[in-house]
DNA sequence: CATGAATGAGCTTTCATTCAT
DNA sequence: AATGAATGAAAGCTCATTCAT
């Protein structure tokens, strides 16, 4: 006999982010389709079923653990950009180390993301119809940044964007797992643009 | 519609290839758990019982496919080694461009694997069982070579292998798809190494 | 056709029971491997999926409806134990012919399962694990009436229990499927024990 | 390049007793269903393709190790009927537990394939056109010999045989896997058709 | 006489989803 | 707000059988 009625404990707001918490770890774990409603409804501790009362289907389940993600990291990079194209990046991968250390399925989440949107058809197309503009802007505006400054070449700002694009993906898939390796990786990528990393060989 | 028995045309040999390239391809653009054996076996052009006709498993044509594509690509990358670090960063990166452009399911593929091997227990076993020496290895040599040439400092060691680590994750899991980004990423990475893509602030 | 969703009148507890009597049926019938899923969902008035709300696996079915089985069995048995070896015999046989009468599939499902163990590695390794004691302590008691009372010599123990045991299994595995047939054995054996079937030839 | 023509070494007939030999120890261990082409295949050391150059279907094979063990088993007890029936059934009995001591797959082949007849409604069908009468036979006649020789009530002739069958298939299906608890039940058996197994309660 | 490539149907199991309660 | 009974579709895999070689 279950007990009927709205059970006491309830409250709504705080059992949606729950749902939404184990989510995001789940999913980074295991992917879109490695998670199982079922796997995520004995993680918060409810049933398949009412999981179904917060959201209507799995996929926008896994939009709003998007959105909420996007938001929280790009809050704090945003937050960390400076005066000049060097220190601004210091303070970004500063940030995104910080971050990385705080929750790890954050970054964790986004790089598992990349891969399931490309993976899924249905996943594809609603991503799509998404707005991306806060995430290309981000990049963007550290490139600007760098040609005003005169720390970049104008031509070169593609490029840039693009090596800032690849050094970040490498970050996020590559070391988010191991705090050691994401701190080495860091620190290389920081030495590099300073340009103490590398010089020309002896001869 | 073909009949029972065994087909005119039937070459095991040549059959058994078909398999690993259309999985190859498969499992780079869906993933393991994404690609069918149903989805698999109408892109060779047989039924899923043929499959286990040349595969235990499916897990056992996964591993066979990464090996394959392991071996194909590290025999490539190794070949484009020169005398001096910044050479061989050159060679290398140029080489993995050549690659992804002859066939793009080569980097998606181990891309897609790491993904897979962190989200499937079961492959996470199999591939602990696996011999990484070789891919571990080439970054150690490339560290080793700078460092001998005097374009590394040898405290720089572990940090430059993770950058490199890094970088080469960011290049497959990012851009491999599309040709001119990659372009893009490599030639920005190359300028960077040579020290062309940033200098100090203006004031 | 039912429409998706909990039908109106379902009932946990009865639908359970059902499953377990058309299994018991079925199992005992077509045996463990010969019993699908799919023929047990139809006998039931579900699909296949459902089956599984109920069990984990089928050998969990399996296992379920032996111990009910068993504990019905033996508590009827064990009802029929009077105070001297041959009226126990008599009772006991007695019992068991009336329980085949009532529902044949109790002791065919008994036969049924000893081949089953034996067939199948994945059962036979479950039903080692169980607890057998109690239908290997019924032959034992009934042997030591019998010595009590002086029916028995105590050297014949073993022996006496090993017919028993290959009597028990004839009667189920032979000729449980006809109740004239079953009867007729029946008798047979009292007959027999009593010593009134046989005497020595005539000359 | 399979070799082409006939195999040297390649002897129709022995081949062929070769799988009817591997066929009753796999049948009678694993069932018709639980043994596969590919396991028989294996264990004679052919391929499953091989044994339809012998037996159109697996049913005719199953068949044929039958008729073969049946002929074999009766060939033995039959040469073992007495004088008297209680010397035919000691004969009897002892000559079951020396074949059984020999090749036990003979037994065991029996009752698995009572088993199977009744659980597969394809074997049912082919059974049923077999003809049985040699089987029937040989139990009419041991008890007929019984009244012959007045150590049995004509009138307790169907009873006899049922108990006949009874403790045949007692013996088969519960022990014969054990030659020690095969030789007690055996004793057993016979002690009780002596009368000197049970008496009478002390009071 | 024998191989081995291939089919098609079947199996157990898992899953997202629905909805009466 | 939450449970849990049920569906229907799909998955990986096995098997008897066929037949070109």
């Amino acid at each position: 006999m279950p007990r009927l009625g709205r059970p006491a404990a309830a409250n709504a707001q705080e059992t949606r982010q729950r749902i939404l918490d184990s989510a995001r770890k789940l999913f980074a774990d295991k992917g879109y389709d490695g998670t199982s409603n079922r796997a995520l409804a004995d993680a918060v501790g409810l049933t398949t079923g009412a999981l179904y009362h917060y959201f209507d289907r799995k996929l926008d389940l896994y939009l709003e653990v998007y959105e909420d993600t996007q938001r929280h990291v790009y809050d704090n990079l945003e937050a960390a950009v400076a005066d000049t194209f060097i220190d601004s990046l210091r303070g970004v991968l500063e940030a995104a180390h910080g971050l990385n250390n705080d929750d790890p399925s954050l970054a964790q989440f986004l790089g598992s993301c990349r891969v399931d949107v490309q993976r899924h058809a249905e996943l594809g197309e609603v991503f799509a119809t998404l707005d991306h503009t806060r995430q290309n802007d981000f990049f963007a505006g550290l490139v600007r940044l760098g040609v005003k400054t005169g720390e970049l070449d104008a031509g070169d700002g593609a490029r840039t964007a693009a090596l800032l694009r690849t050094v970040t993906i490498g970050l996020v898939d590559g070391v988010s797992g191991s705090q050691a390796r994401h701190r080495e990786a860091v620190d290389g990528i920081i030495q590099l643009f300073e340009g103490k990393l590398v010089r020309p060989p002896a001869t």
